[in-house]
DNA sequence: GTTAGGG
DNA sequence: CCCTAAC
């Protein structure tokens, strides 16, 4: 059947709080939380091999959004700020409906429309695009709010903005600037910049993009660049033209084929393609607590409800590996809760917040774990997955689908949001009765989590440039796609969908999509042993995740956790853009971009900064790691336990573990231990009660007998360190007897 | 490095 | 499984 996309490119920044510019560091990290696409495919059932290539699919227009849905802004620091953007939100939303009607299937043709205004910018694209606009505040969850097709046309939008006081239209064109931007949302944003820049005397001016049809970029803009921003912008353009190219070709063809190929899509087209065909993009604007250094994930705040109202800080730290990966591994909530205790430690080092993550982890674990409501957002902490319900993202997609009969379908959405890899995926799925056919609407994808540390004195302009050469490092890193349900990433791409659970009867809420970097030399770096390697250094961490020792039988394993990339700019002369033929992300992509002309502000001392890793200095790998991989014990496991305590007591473990489980290097003595007691616990209680691969009863009457005995025979503490084996032979027979 | 226990 | 105190 036909397959249509809807794209959406959501861009989001994380600013820090101006009000809190008390602190001495020059520094501010710069979190790109996402860059947003929507696809919506069809899928066989049969078909896993998961090459759809959503990239492929034309661009369909979206159903507009209805502006009340957004949930009421939270009282902001800068109230002309709020102001600013709900204005922006209201305007695009009325745009959006009064365009509704007119949008077109196909977004790649953009019409140049006269300018409206002036006669200043002329090329408008009338695609209606959607834009998403995300905006965080301190202290509150993270608002969105959807601005599907906003008409570009409507010059009400123009005006509305220009009688803003200035203060206003500055804050929003700050903002709005920021967003990255593509086809025709950057026509829109452009057009409102232009507008209020005329008030604008000391920021330069802003680069007027030139309308380089659907497959335009977007500009970035640097207040800074007065010298040259004209020149800026065609290198930006140029860096970008590749990618662009690349596109055309792939945008073109047909998602069927794609579809039905089976043949995993190109990565890099793929990337490419959302980078550079992507409509338009929304912004996360959000504000980091600068007196708060332990940075906790502001999104952990929604799914628990928290209701401080200061966590917004997340913590991170930065890695040099190629291109700087984040090692992303204890971002739960749990995490944030601590940070009243350790806020005012050293930035980077979390050990504390570790312990208190830990420590914490499990409570919310717990009290999480068996939720599965259809909650704003939601997270599974066992695999640092997000899962966010977005209602306003299911509706939209149900009435932007192509298909009208998807209308009063039932439906859910859900996204997945990898935090490992930084990487998401909002997925749609419904399910038809007929043809056994399982519909999956991709809301989004996000590229890797980006943090960005700039110092404050750095430009905006370079700031954006950061984020585009982060972006496209990635992107031209190459990406793939990942399956993930229920937390669980589905790996064998063998599988038929039926078999990998994803079929008509399954939880399809609990279905993502996630992209996941590629980059070929970390890739290499993987272990090439089965282990259990889940205790890894940074190195390592960058993709310890997905090794081979995740993969089950089943086919299923833990998601990987790809930590995102994390570019760093300390240089204060950072306006001066330093043409960076081989920065961090240079080296990260080596290659993938060999026509990049990105210009990066970072000097070479400043590699050297990232290469420190202030995590990895200050704490041993395995504090960051994550949690071992759980392997439940086999029956046959469960035997050889209870064997070896049978003949050697419960006190020598580390005896058991070479009697029994010589060969199981993941199995260690405490290991052997927790089980023993499990096993002890098992076997007292009801059957019913019982989780889990259930054990042969009779084992566990051969626990309790073994562990009755040993509890009077005490052989533990060392007691008599030979008696095991000399009574060897008498525990069982007593007690068996 | 092991154990024992609490979490 | 994790974490730690106590060997």
């Amino acid at each position: 059947m036909g397959f249509s996309t809807v794209l959406c490119l959501v861009g989001s920044l994380v600013f820090p709080n101006p009000e809190n510019e008390q602190r001495k560091t020059s520094t501010r990290v710069y979190r790109i939380k996402s860059f947003n696409r929507q696809i919506v495919g069809d899928f066989n059932h049969y078909t896993a091999d998961y090459g759809f290539s959503g990239y492929r699919v034309p661009v369909i227009p979206r159903a507009p959004r209805s502006v009340r849905r957004r949930s009421p802004q939270k009282k902001l620091v800068e109230d002309s700020t709020i102001s600013a953007f709900e204005l922006l939100a209201a305007v695009a939303g009325k745009l959006l409906q009064e365009s509704e009607s007119s949008t077109s299937s196909n977004a790649a043709e953009a019409k140049v429309h006269p300018g409206f205004r002036d006669g200043k910018k002329t090329s408008l694209p009338e695609n209606d695009k959607a834009l998403k606009l995300k905006y965080f505040d301190q202290g509150s969850c993270a608002e969105s709010a959807f601005f599907p097709e906003i008409s570009v046309q409507d010059r009400n939008i123009l005006s509305i903005v220009k009688e803003l006081p200035r203060a206003e239209n500055d804050s929003i064109l700050d903002r709005t600037s920021a967003l990255v931007s593509c086809d025709l949302p950057t026509k829109v944003d452009y057009d409102m910049k232009l507008e209020m820049c005329k008030d604008k005397s000391s920021d330069g001016t802003f680069p007027c993009k030139v309308d380089g049809g659907s497959n335009d970029v977007g500009d970035i803009y640097d207040p800074k660049m007065d010298n040259g921003p004209e020149k800026q912008l065609v290198d930006e353009r140029e860096q970008v033209g590749d990618l662009t190219m690349a596109n055309k070709s792939s945008v073109k063809d047909p998602i069927k084929e794609c579809v039905n190929n089976n043949v995993l899509i190109n990565s890099e087209s793929s990337v490419q393609l959302s980078l550079c065909r992507d409509p338009i993009p929304g912004a996360l604007f959000q504000k980091r607590r600068n007196d708060v250094k332990l940075g906790i994930r502001d999104d952990d705040e929604n799914s628990f409800g928290c209701n401080k109202p200061c966590t917004k800080i997340r913590p991170f730290r930065l890695q040099l590996c190629n291109g700087y990966r984040r090692t992303r591994k204890m971002l739960t909530s749990k995490y944030r809760k601590v940070a009243p205790k350790i806020k005012d430690r050293e930035f980077y080092n979390y050990s504390e917040g570790m312990k208190s993550f830990y420590r914490y982890r499990k409570n919310i674990y717990k009290r999480e774990r068996f939720h599965w409501v259809p909650i704003k957002k939601r997270k599974l902490f066992d695999h640092s997955f997000e899962v966010a319900y977005d209602q306003e993202a299911s509706s939209e997609s149900v009435s932007n689908l192509p298909e009208k009969e998807m209308r009063g379908d039932k439906s859910s959405s859900a996204s997945i949001f990898h935090k490992e890899s930084g990487l998401s995926a909002s997925v749609k799925a419904r399910q038809k009765s007929k043809d056994s056919k399982v519909k999956f609407s991709i809301k989004s994808f996000r590229v890797p989590e980006l943090y960005i540390e700039v110092p404050e004195t750095a430009t905006v302009g370079s700031l954006k440039r950061m984020v585009m050469e982060a972006v496209t490092a990635i992107l031209g890193s190459g990406l793939q796609v990942g399956v993930v349900l229920q937390g669980k990433k589905v790996r064998d791409d063998n599988r038929t969908l039926q078999q990998a659970g994803i079929s008509q009867s399954s939880n399809l809420d609990s279905l993502g999509f996630a992209l996941e970097p590629s980059f070929a030399h970390v890739s290499g770096q993987r272990t090439p042993k089965d282990l259990p390697l889940v205790l890894r250094c940074d190195a390592d961490l960058l993709s310890s995740r997905s090794t081979a020792s995740q993969i089950f039988d089943s086919g299923v394993s833990n998601a990987s956790l790809d930590p995102p990339l994390v570019m760093k700019l300390d240089n204060d002369n950072s306006q001066e853009l330093i043409p960076s033929p081989k920065t961090p992300i240079d080296s990260l992509k080596d290659g993938a971009l060999p026509d990049s002309k990105a210009l990066i502000p970072v000097p070479p001392m400043n590699i050297e900064t990232l290469a420190v890793v202030p995590f990895n200095s200050k704490r041993k790998c395995n504090e960051l790691s994550q949690r071992r991989t759980r392997r439940p014990f086999s029956v046959t496991e469960v035997e050889a336990l209870v064997e070896a305590v049978e003949k050697l007591g419960t006190g020598r473990w580390r005896n058991v573990k070479m009697r029994a489980f010589e060969d199981a290097d993941h199995r260690t003595y405490v290991d052997l231990k927790d089980k023993w007691k499990t096993l002890v616990h098992t076997a007292s209680i009801a059957p019913q009660q019982r989780r889990g691969e259930p054990v042969p009863q009779e084992l566990l009457d051969r626990v309790l007998a073994a562990h009755g005995y040993w509890s009077q025979h005490q052989p533990k503490h060392g007691k008599h360190k030979d008696e095991p084996l000399q009574i060897t032979d008498s525990p069982m027979e007593m007690v068996g007897a």
